[in-house]
DNA sequence: CCGGTTTCTGTAACCGGTTACAAACTGGAA
DNA sequence: TTCCAGTTTGTAACCGGTTACAGAAACCGG
């Protein structure tokens, strides 16, 4: 069997508890003590037991993170944020994702017993869970999903960048606009088509809006867009994509079928995913990065400091214009 | 405080070892006995402590993965597929980021003290690491990395593969081909460069590979080579590149200065990221989840099963062809 | 060399479960 | 009713650490 402390205690001729101040350095042992238990370490390969000490310790020194899926880049990031402080802060990362699986809610549940504090990205699971968990004290950051009750949030600006990027797009003369997304099922979409009716709202009359709900944010729903509004010979002067999935499809869609973007129609995404770069797809970044590093630290928060006022952060997007929607060349952003 | 299993013990009027006979139902436990202890957990909505029962079982119940980065989608699939079949077998997932980390050797330490078992992706640790976590008797699978004394591993074919796609090129007319990549770190990389000139080799005279070496396989170096060879006026008929970040690059930079791809030069790539279809870049795709998804049964054989002869998977790799190599138009690969 | 501090170390009681073993039931046959 | 085999249950000893508290040792000036 592996060393335990008694293993140690008893090689070096002290108790337990004198190993245990050293292993920890939390209080005065004399210096000849130390090296004996030390040496003593050493020899054995001593390693303390994570387990003993969590239970004694009552901490877990682990936090979770609930995602959908890591296939795109945009949780992937946020993972990796969120990995890189909570490694800073010396904790480990547990991960579940919930894709395609049943008993998402029963994970859930089973991976907050098993670590200090949880953060859970997008619609994972359900609000009632959610109030459950709080309820229980386990500690709580919600990731680009909208506050509920007094837990802790953290999304990026959506309203107000999809009102730049509908203003940016009636500057270069489009009129009508088709919004292509799922706004009722997706409060981060909603916020977006909101920010674009805003600004079409404003600018008089002549300019409409309207509204095409799909179900899945995926390339494919974004060609069969494309390919209905060609059929109908139906086009906007611009697709406002809620993603760039769907954007990346609907433009793939329309450019084969010989149409020209941006002359013809021009075609936005959301959240800048590497393939947008090689579509020259204009779209909003988020700082994704970010998302999962403010959602470290507010867990910390939560855990160490026993913080009880709830936050709720806004992170700051970017437009990253690009050829899709500008006839004259945009300065390319990387 | 959160309940125990002592107050639950007293709340029924039963004893500690049956409210955890009844709540792990590990041994019979009469009818009645049993709706009484449920009744007092339910009331005191007990969840037994997984510290408690982590230590009693000596057991993580968890396991690690160890990879440098999720940016690419690489390794964000290997650890999906990973996480699936692990949260399938009943364990949580431990993740750990090396990318930009000093101390890597240290976190890996500390993880495996933390978990049953771990997976090592790519050449996230050095060789010495990984014998010493082994011979300390971490059970260790390890994946796109080649074996190590008698650990397991998991890689995809390279070498046959890599044959494959320069026998494509030689069949499209290819007569001179640049390897662009770093064979010397990165034992995978060696395999495709031993592949592509093994093709070569049998093609007989008037077939020549070169051997471009870059320190980083991103799109910066790959726009670099082809700078380079532009600027000297030394375009081969193809350009194989280690991986698609590498060829798309490449691509964008050939492109933007006006060289006819395929027409002029040929360019690949290796792994099929996303960006790779925007691009019609000709690569090679791998098996990611399904790496993940072995390196977790794998792992769990060594935790459950006690197995002590080591296991090396080799899975299938496949070749997608796209208009970067053809200039018939191929059949698109999605 | 003494008493009073100050510093170091050991004892033992936790942390919250699991489980071997023995004791206490149960029901049916004698 | 008694006895025995078969169930159910309780006692207590773990798992491997941390830490409050008290006792021992070292240090210091007088």
């Amino acid at each position: 069997m592996t060393p335990t402390i008694r293993d140690v205690a008893k090689q070096a001729g002290v108790s337990i508890a004198t190993v245990s101040r050293v292993m920890r350095e939390s209080a005065d042992v004399r210096e000849a003590t130390r090296l004996r238990v030390l040496a003593a370490a050493a020899e054995l390969e001593y390693t303390p037991s994570q387990l003993g000490r969590q239970l004694a310790e009552r901490r877990h020194a682990a936090n979770g993170i609930v995602f959908p899926d890591l296939s795109g880049p945009y949780y992937a990031e946020v993972v990796l944020g969120y990995e890189a402080v909570a490694a800073e802060l010396r904790r480990s990362v547990l991960i579940l994702s919930t894709h395609g699986r049943s008993d998402a809610e029963a994970a859930v549940r089973e991976m907050a017993g098993r670590c200090d504090g949880l953060v859970i990205l997008g619609r994972t699971v359900s609000d009632s869970v959610v109030q459950h968990l709080a309820a229980r004290g386990t500690k709580l950051v919600l990731v680009a999903r909208p506050p509920i009750g007094s837990v802790d949030s953290v999304n990026a600006e959506n309203y107000a960048s999809a009102r730049t990027l509908a203003e940016h797009l009636l500057s270069e003369g489009v009129r009508n606009l088709r919004f292509v997304g799922d706004p009722v099922n997706s409060p981060d979409v909603a916020e977006r088509w909101a920010g674009v009716q805003a600004a079409f709202g404003r600018s008089g009359s002549g300019c409409t809006t309207e509204l095409v709900t799909v179900d899945e944010l995926d390339e494919e729903s974004g060609a069969a867009v494309a390919a209905a509004a060609l059929a109908a010979d139906d086009l906007p002067d611009a697709f406002v994509c809620a993603n760039d999935e769907l954007a990346l499809g609907l433009l793939g869609l329309l450019r084969a079928s010989g149409v020209d973007v941006p002359g013809t129609v021009m075609v936005t995404g959301w959240d800048d995913v590497m393939a947008a770069r090689y579509a020259g797809l204009t779209t909003v970044r988020q700082p994704m990065r970010e998302l999962g590093a403010t959602a470290a630290r507010l867990l910390d928060e939560l855990i160490v400091d026993q913080r009880t006022e709830p936050r709720h952060e806004l992170l700051q997007t970017e437009l990253v214009l690009r050829s899709s929607t500008s006839s004259t060349s945009p300065k390319e952003s990387t």
